[in-house]
DNA sequence: TGTCCACAGGAAATACGGGGGT
DNA sequence: ACCCCCGTATTTCCTGTGGACA
């Protein structure tokens, strides 16, 4: 017991005494809350990171000092570019000063970040006003619409609506729109200001066109995040998240290279040095540049398993009857084997087989996910054929299958 | 040159499930 | 509490396709 214990201390202290890591929360933005978001995120507008998009967010809402009111505003950008974040800052900020120029100004932030349908949504926006509780059904949607007018109905200063995320309202879309757009301005006294966002360019077309004509819009694109602006904000990050002088010369643009060549995502970029750090941590070194070529190689495999774990069965299935056709070696198998091995891996697992031709879409969509390759090869008279590849790494491919194998047994 | 293999993949039909209206 | 409707997943049906082989 007693040479257990000392193990055990002994571990411990090698640990604090190679301790890389100051505040981890620093490294996840999910833990921290809005006030250090926006601290962090004002260190990071310092370093001149978001120039334009702030200069242009400015002049957007300029005429609101003027007493006048601009029109409604569009912001696009890929996930990790900031556009929340950003926004939020800005509205607080623009608050403050009108607050000192005494005009009156609120604003309200309705995250949509997970989809949900119109109904929800107008709730949530109740809520979010004071409306009324959230409600669970029984209460048509008109009966909503009504209580948020009646919230606003004595407010007659500006009403800034930061809707994020907009484009993930299923169902209804038209129904919200319309009522943002055009129903909701008509019957408030105060003069709605939109900020709409969404990660999709195209999102406007798929909109009422009546709804679509009826609104005006400016529109705001926040570009990816360049190499240089992912190393500002890994440094800052650094900083406040690391010990000083663990960090090995070059990780930081290291990093910041790879995150910008092929996402611009800042959050992804944090998420690798944070599995650095993780890593220098467990090795009781610093971090060094190899630490991060294994971080980025186990991301990748901690980004497969954790599609696979939250795929829906049938797609599991799929790829263990790939990995079951092959056989675990390079060799490639063709679409009639793959669905025999399919077959074969339903009837022991108990799960409804699917058709070959629903098989054929998993195949697809399995390859758009890069975790198989596909391509298509006539032989001649004997036919033509996907070729599938399986070329994931050797202790990849492992994990899956176990993980899969795992799974096999539960319910759903 | 025509045939025919073994599928691909589009379109329409159908099954299903959950949320909203009443 | 119940039913209906709508979006999504899957099936059914079908036409298309590149090249080996006769």
């Amino acid at each position: 017991m007693e040479n257990v214990r000392s193990k055990i201390v002994s571990q411990i202290q090698h640990m604090v005494r190679h301790a890389v890591v100051r505040d981890r929360r620093f490294l996840d933005d999910e833990q921290l809350i809005r006030s250090e978001q926006l601290e962090v995120l004002e260190e990071i507008f310092n370093a001149n990171v978001r120039d334009t998009e702030i200069r242009e967010l400015s002049s957007h809402f300029a005429p609101v000092l003027r007493g006048d009111h601009p029109c409604h505003l569009a912001v696009w950008g890929k996930t990790g570019t900031g556009k929340t974040l950003t926004c939020l800052y800005f509205l607080n900020l623009l608050a403050e000063m009108c607050k000192g120029k005494d005009i009156q100004i609120r604003h309200e932030h309705l995250d949509l970040s997970t989809p949900r349908p119109c109904f929800r949504a107008l709730n949530d926006l109740a809520c979010l006003l004071g409306a009324s509780r959230r409600v669970k059904k029984g209460i048509s949607l008109e009966e909503l619409m009504v209580r948020i007018e009646a919230s606003l109905a004595r407010y007659k200063g500006i009403f800034v609506l930061f809707v994020d995320e907009c484009d993930h309202v299923r169902r209804d879309r038209d129904t919200f729109m319309t009522f943002l757009v055009r129903r909701l301005p008509q019957q408030i006294p105060s003069k709605l200001i939109l900020v709409l966002t969404s990660n999709r360019l195209d999102w406007p077309d798929q909109l009422d066109p009546r709804v679509k004509s009826f609104l005006k819009i400016n529109e705001l694109i926040f570009k990816p995040y360049d190499a240089v602006d992912l190393q500002q904000i890994l440094g800052i990050r650094a900083d406040k998240a690391l010990l000083p002088g663990i960090l090995a010369a070059g990780v930081i643009e290291k990093i910041a290279g790879l995150a910008s060549r092929d996402h611009g995502d800042a959050r992804k970029a944090v998420a690798l040095l944070a599995k650095s750090a993780y890593l220098a941590e467990k090795a009781g070194t610093s971090i060094t540049m190899a630490l991060v070529d294994q971080a980025v190689s186990e991301l990748d495999q901690d980004r497969y398993l954790s599609l696979l774990r939250t795929a829906p069965r049938q797609l599991q299935a799929a790829m263990a009857a790939v990995i079951h056709a092959t056989n675990g070696s390079d060799s490639t198998v063709g679409t009639g084997e793959a669905y025999d091995s399919y077959r074969s891996f339903c009837t022991r697992t108990d799960l409804p087989p699917l058709t070959g031709r629903a098989f054929g879409d998993l195949l697809n969509e399995l390859d758009t996910y890069s975790l198989i390759r596909t391509r298509i090869l006539s032989r001649g008279r004997y036919g033509r054929s996907r070729q599938i590849t399986l070329d994931l790494p050797e202790n990849v491919i492992t994990r899956i299958s176990e993980t899969l194998d795992q799974n096999a047994g539960l319910p759903r």
